[in-house]
DNA sequence: GTGGTCTAGACCACT
DNA sequence: GTGGTCTAGACCACA
């Protein structure tokens, strides 16, 4: 976790995207402790509030759960919650636009192929 | 022009937007007057500061001119130009964003290939 | 409005619930706009993001909406859907825990009706 | 006994509650000894600290005692005790609130009684 | 140790 | 004018 901000969005909502990559890709197991609030607040030198105003946002999206003074923690399939959840977003609403887009400015379905496959090759 | 807006954008953003659009797809001819600032706000019950800022955003951009007493004129060369910086902003920015997604997410560029060319017959 | 706390509730919880009950007694009557933050900030002495904290669990609950830089308003059909929600709760949730509760302590129906009709005529 | 615990009450509040009905029901006779703070303490996954904080509560509140080198004992009258307590705490200041709350949302005394009938019968 | 709340004051974008 | 975000530092209840 790195603690480089760029300022077109608020920290806290950059800290929600790096948090929820962190779930997605399994580095906050489920039915483990996330890093406390404090912590956080800490390592990456940011106000305890704004890190707290991150997690109620993972609260909220079912992701995790509040014990009573003992801290935030994954919940039991949160992962699959969230890619899930990803996915039908990006299918839905990113896609489409995505077409439209692509309709509106005249850009070729054999552009994208190409560079999806260039990113693929690059990764 | 609708005038229904949403809160994930200040609005003279999604003004730009809209206005941008018409001059894509044709609606305001090159040398043809744009809508008098008043107009606009009238039409869509926004502030005429906050169409005011929409129009600068496109002076700035060198799509419009001011013409002293008679309002702003959509420059020649408007709509290729703002066609070239759309598709190379959307090729070299938001394509890959979205191919990286793709790879995060798991999505086969076959299922773009199908929303693409089920909303190419749609259309 | 008064600006009397007492602390066994947070005073964004206090707030929330003086707010409702403006919004149910129709003191805030639709489409009208709320009181602006500071206003309240300034006019109960209390921090405006502990105001803006209470505000934001109005837009959570769906009885107001934001218009970017002119306030918050309360929405449309906000009174009813309150009152209906309270409603609900009230009869699913604290009736039945009122009646468990008077079983349990062998308090009669005759008593709460009693204490029923003083209040009708207290009041 | 369940160990299911809700997050709008400390936890060992809602001990308490639950070892106050125990009493209640007679499930905790009088001069019977309570359950030890370590048995409770593994039976439902608390911290020893956190049920001490219970009894300490019912210590306070005279309905329990405790024997050096033997543990807790309910004393004698508490289930009385406990029972007058309550019942006053219940008339005289949980029902006029609920009956307060009633007229605000205009539910009427037919439906609690309803709501009474149907709750005995089902128990 | 955990998270929750609050303050006072700053700065920002938007209308 | 509107709300949003952030900080630094304080105090509290809970486990």
């Amino acid at each position: 976790m790195n603690n480089h901000w760029h300022d077109d969005l608020p920290i806290y909502k950059q800290l929600v995207i790096k948090l929820k990559n962190a779930v997605l890709d399994g580095s906050f197991a489920e039915g483990q402790a996330m890093p406390s609030v404090r912590a956080i607040s800490a390592e990456m030198s940011i106000n305890h509030i704004t890190v707290s105003k991150a997690y109620h946002e993972l609260l909220d999206n079912g992701l995790i759960e509040k014990k009573r003074g003992l801290g935030m923690f994954v919940l039991s399939g949160a992962q699959e919650k969230l890619l899930a959840a990803e996915r039908q977003f990006f299918i839905e609403k990113e896609l489409p636009m995505l077409v439209n887009k692509m309709n509106q400015l005249d850009v070729s379905i054999e552009q994208v192929i190409k560079i999806f496959k260039e990113q693929r090759e690059g990764s």
